[in-house]
DNA sequence: ACTAAATTTAATCATTTGATTAAATAATTT
DNA sequence: AAATTATTTAATCAAATGATTAAATTTAGT
């Protein structure tokens, strides 16, 4: 009886992206070399040519996939109409704590890209009514009329997205572990939603 | 009667300094090129390795300044006993917000050096028990016992940081120009106390 | 004005790095 | 198995880049 075994064939391809996502997202596009990335992916550096024609090209695509990443889940969800101001900052806490504590990288990656070519980036993003001329902007609104709803963006983006850059700091000062970090932030996502509703019903 | 001027005489080797300042807080250590910092300076390539002796050198030089730029601020202050914790508030969030108006690139600068090299961090950073230690952190957790200071601390800095940070995603995407975006940091030197605090009172 | 020191430059080096090429090897088809 | 196609590699190229050198120019001291 022949031993049947089975194998996750990962195409060479998709080795190369892999390899291309790591080493772009922890050491942004002019510190990170070709080399590096066949190196990662257990290749030689022409085939990486061969399959990407160029390390912009290849970028590229990385940027292209990690923009939508971090923004993709925010847009449709933005202009559901039968989900209260609450449930949303829960979501999107919950979310982008999720998504981060699994990409510890993005946010960085993200921020970095855009501001070193901003022009790429209007290419990506669509409609930039999606956002003012949203439900949840307008359930904001009315929630406290008085306040400026970029405040409001800052302040809830921030406390999910700030911790995970500046986590280098805290870990090189010894304020917290990874363990502790991830802890920590687990704890966020409920208290998220508690803290930016506070601020929606102080002064 | 002979006139007399004013000159002001800017060193050559400050006006190399002051262009790597520039340069590399713009564009990281990675995207930028000793003939970038030559030609901001209005000076020769050769001249930059005479007084600097390398890229390497002038880069230290320049983020050592920066760092105590950013983090130089906070250290003598979190100990003073003479101040309650809503002035410490509202100093906190007035001398970052200024001092990242006057110096937009210095987050993402700090961070990027110490995410690619915290090992050089340590040994600016002198006494990790500076912050825990603190008389700062004293008055927080006799305000809300419960509360990880990790929490506040994140939510504290992110307000204050994050807008700096996000900026460019802000603009690119028509949420405001340069000038709102001022005048609401400004209006955030009060609004920051307020919404820290109302995190200590909430649950 | 002359000398010595400091400053500045053009030319050049050696290494790194993104990219290409032609040949070898492996896989697939017929 | 032969032929065809796809995959992989070593060797090499050209441009970019950090650094050096030797000579020219400017500045300061006497």
């Amino acid at each position: 009886m022949a031993k049947s075994k089975v194998v996750t064939v990962i195409s060479t391809e998709e080795k190369i992206k892999e390899a291309a996502r790591k080493v772009f997202t922890q050491k942004g596009y002019a510190a990170t070399r070709t080399r590096d990335i066949a190196d990662e992916a257990g290749i030689n550096l022409a085939l990486l040519n061969y399959y990407f024609r160029s390390k912009e090209k290849l970028f590229e695509l990385v940027m292209a996939e990690k923009m939508s990443q971090f923004f993709g889940f925010i847009g449709p969800f933005l202009n559901d109409e039968s989900t209260t101001l609450q449930i949303k900052l829960e979501r999107i806490a919950g979310h982008y704590v999720d998504l981060l504590q699994a990409n510890p990288d993005l946010p960085i990656f993200v921020l970095g890209a855009i501001r070193s070519n901003p022009g790429h980036f209007i290419k990506i993003i669509k409609d930039t009514n999606v956002l003012t001329q949203s439900v949840f902007l307008k359930q904001i609104q009315k929630k406290k009329p008085g306040l400026n709803p970029f405040h409001f963006l800052m302040n809830l983006l921030g406390m999910c997205v700030f911790p995970f850059i500046a986590k280098p700091i805290f870990e090189t000062m010894k304020l917290v572990d990874e363990k502790s970090f991830n802890e920590m932030m687990q704890e966020r996502k409920a208290l998220i939603p508690v803290w930016v509703k506070a601020m929606l019903d102080v002064k």
